[in-house]
DNA sequence: ATCACACTGTTAATTTATTCACAACAAATA
DNA sequence: TATTTGTTGTGAATAAATTAACAGTGTGAT
């Protein structure tokens, strides 16, 4: 049917979506191509050629309606049935996500955390229980979660993501440098903080010569 | 001179060299480029043609000396005066990062903190002491650093980012979900974790119809 | 009314990234 | 020695992403 989404464009919609959000919680209700480009740091062309794939039209005079807008990427981006997540591993990491998640997203939530330490165990962050690792296959089967977050100590992460696919999650954001093995119909993405910083000295240095 | 360098290639260049680490350690001390292709999720022909931006060659008989690639990756990658560098926020976000970030880089270091909560000045973690945020620009002059860390929150990152780049920061890595408004020659990579979750979530579910 | 304007949506052109296809090569084998 | 094998490096072809160019359109000024 559709020619391939690019992840690149998704990523840029989601963006659009977060700056929408805002500009109507500052009570903005239309903007143009060029103003909402330059919030997202992209070409005014490209951002219309993205809002290509949506179904929406906005107006040669009055812009983009930015709720309607906003609507219509939501639709586009949403899966209802990927609505929930799980998150495993709440050392620092895990409970910087945990506490800065919830809420953050319309659609998404964090509806149950797993760990291996039973001091953590029964522990409730920002709503959310914390079970134990071994409940999982059947709190993710029982619940229907398709999506994880890794948040485990490297040499822990492929045996979790192993069980993880096996309960039925298809979607993973690994925040261990651990590179994982996963049939073809698991879609990972990787969140290696020290590569990120690597990257950012390489191109600063490179854009000032 | 050179064409200009893509941030995918550079992507993919860092993380060659995280595998390549790897191996040594493991103490393997060749390999083929469809074995590391394999093990980075890409193909060998990419793989190949990447490393045609170093002045590397490998062997069509043994192929790849895991050491002399990662010497030639990293002379290529690293740019020395860019080894400093800056963490401001010392909340969940920040302590994660840094218990994770020291000595898994072998240029980078994180050589100072920054907050402006007093609870946390003068704290030492993982042999990074923390200052008041006050004092960051004239450390972050005197130790000529250049990039920088931000996980304040949202309302306080612009703010800390004017800061920074009048001190002198060229390269930031932003875990707020604010976008920055930054000078043309500084270079802003952003990681928003819900962001993350939501083409984590499209993509897993677009896979699967 | 009509014109100039400023914007959107989209086709076409261009640039960038990836993949294909194969020459060159060194070792192993017959 | 000649041949086969498996690899690298790269020019050429293809695919993907971005940018340019422009037709269509409602608005407000003249
Ligand atoms: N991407 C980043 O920015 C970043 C930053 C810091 C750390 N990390 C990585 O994230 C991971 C977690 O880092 P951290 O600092 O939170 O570590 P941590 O040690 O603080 O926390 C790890 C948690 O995982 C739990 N755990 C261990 N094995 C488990 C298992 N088999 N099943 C369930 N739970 C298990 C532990 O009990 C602990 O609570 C590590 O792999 C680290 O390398 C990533
Ligand atoms: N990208 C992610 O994965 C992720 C995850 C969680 C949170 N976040 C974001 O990262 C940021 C930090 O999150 P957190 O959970 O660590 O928050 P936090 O409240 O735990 O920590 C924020 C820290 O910044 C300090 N601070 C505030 N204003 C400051 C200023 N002007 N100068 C110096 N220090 C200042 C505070 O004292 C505090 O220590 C937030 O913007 C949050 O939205 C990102």
């Amino acid at each position: 049917m559709n020619s391939k989404i690019s992840e690149k464009v998704i990523e840029r919609l989601i963006l659009y979506k977060n700056i929408l959000e805002d500009l109507e919680n500052q009570g903005i209700l239309n903007i143009y191509s060029h103003q909402l480009a330059k919030m997202a740091d992209v070409t005014p062309v490209q951002l219309r050629r993205d809002l290509m794939l949506l179904s929406y039209y906005g107006k040669p005079t009055s812009g983009y309606e930015v709720s309607t807008l906003l609507k219509a990427i939501e639709n586009f981006i949403y899966k209802s049935d990927c609505a929930k997540v799980a998150l495993v591993g709440l050392g620092h990491v895990g409970r910087a996500i945990l506490n800065y998640f919830q809420g953050r997203s319309k659609l998404l939530k964090i509806i149950a955390s797993f760990d291996k330490d039973y001091e953590k165990v029964n522990r409730v962050i920002a709503g959310c229980r914390c079970y134990h690792i071994s409940e999982a296959p059947s709190i993710i089967k029982r619940e229907d979660i398709k999506i994880a977050i890794i948040a485990v100590p490297q040499s822990s992460a492929q045996e979790v993501a192993d069980m993880l696919i096996e309960a039925g999650i298809i979607g993973i954001l690994n925040y261990s440098p651990m590179r994982l093995n996963v049939p073809a119909n698991v879609y990972v993405e990787y969140r290696d903080m020290v590569r990120a910083v690597e990257k950012v000295a390489f191109f600063a240095c490179y854009k000032n010569q």
